[in-house]
DNA sequence: GGCTTTCGATACATCGGTGTATCGGATACG
DNA sequence: CGTATCCGATACACCGATGTATCGAAAGCC
């Protein structure tokens, strides 16, 4: 059990750091539950005790080691997203986001394995679901702030379906990706599936569709 | 070491069978990689040596039980597919998959622990791909007898895009799923999903969409 | 129904991981 | 600088799980 610590000394930040950054590795090749807290502590160079010191578990770790990252990647996402202010080419920010969100294969290694630990346990999914859910934000924003110049498809209802949409293609895309490790084609794709879901499908009066057949 | 049992008697596959059930159930409450060999056998009702007489390790058994349900599943989705032989109505075959594909939330779990045992461990991956190759396989054929029928989207290329985007969209769905355990709420989204997807986007001519706003 | 084969239970040796308690050096602070 | 505090290393005791070797019993076979 860590104390609460009275003073936040930088020797502490710094080791919790290396235990953070090493865990990120560790778990990426091997996979949360695959690995033992002397496991972790030997790739930051460290000694158990000073896991025990800085943190009460590794689900704690693993915890606190998705926030921190995901917070990274949010972050990374609202600026692609707020990169041209008026917000009227949607298919540029579509290029941006897709590269932004399909960068490191880690990553994504990391998140799923967080997603079947966070699906068994709801205080995690609540975090997992918060987390999501200001992302979905910050999609539905830059969609309403191109209204009128896409023309988004009825089913999808308002423009915050269309951002649920967006999450939900970009993690079916991240699946295919992780089974064939093939960025670049996970990029393709996944622009190509965005482009279906937030244009009319390529049937906009100027840019009339050939038979596929 | 499992010999090569010359004869498989009966006795044999009702133990391997009631380990595999057993197996389900543990792997979906507590996941794979959370659970010990012992634990599984004492859920089965067995003890080690069972075990050890039936798989040669944790991550075999795992393999066989996916690959069991995986083609039972598969099996069911191609009987939605083929229920209405000529294949006009599309959107009924949607509403009857989505049924299919979302059924036991306790699969989705194995699955996904499945999928990230897999991403890691390519001899896997490949049975996993395999598997997700036969599926779209099916609903490419199914999309194909109902051609004309239903424009698909010109950026989703050939009818084997298509499959593609709805496996895509049932993997998305599925994350969803397993954060907030909504079973209906992901039938109807993936419904709305797919309908974006396969239909021109509720543009057709004789349905002409209200403006949303 | 005997005889053989097969299967699963039991016992054993072993190992790796866990958590705690304690200690010594580093670090902050006056 | 001196000292009090903090933090990480070390040592220890303790399971729990693993895999194997062996044995008794059930099932197949004639």
């Amino acid at each position: 059990m860590p104390d609460h610590p009275k003073r936040v000394t930088r020797r502490r930040v710094a080791t919790r750091a290396r235990l953070l950054d090493a865990a990120f590795q560790v778990f990426a090749a091997k996979g949360f539950g695959h690995v033992s807290i002397e496991e972790l502590c030997e790739a930051a160079g460290f000694s158990r005790g000073a896991f025990y010191s800085n943190f009460a578990t590794l689900d704690a770790l693993f915890f606190a080691l998705y926030q921190e990252r995901a917070e990274l990647i949010a972050a990374q996402v609202a600026e692609a997203l707020a990169q041209d202010g008026t917000g009227l080419d949607v298919p540029a920010a579509v290029d941006r986001v897709t590269e932004v969100l399909l960068l490191d294969v880690d990553w994504l290694l990391v998140k799923t394995d967080f997603l079947v630990h966070a699906a068994r346990d709801p205080q995690v999914a609540r975090a997992l679901l918060d987390h999501r859910a200001r992302l979905r934000e910050a999609i539905a924003d830059r969609l309403f702030r191109a209204r009128g110049h896409t023309g988004l498809p009825a089913v999808l209802g308002d423009v915050d379906g269309a951002a649920h949409a967006v999450v939900a293609a970009y993690d079916g895309v991240t699946v295919q990706l992780l089974l064939d490790k093939d960025v670049e084609a996970a990029r393709a794709w996944l622009k190509q599936l965005l482009t279906a879901l937030l244009t009319d499908g390529g049937r906009t009066p100027d840019r009339p569709a050939h038979d596929p057949a």
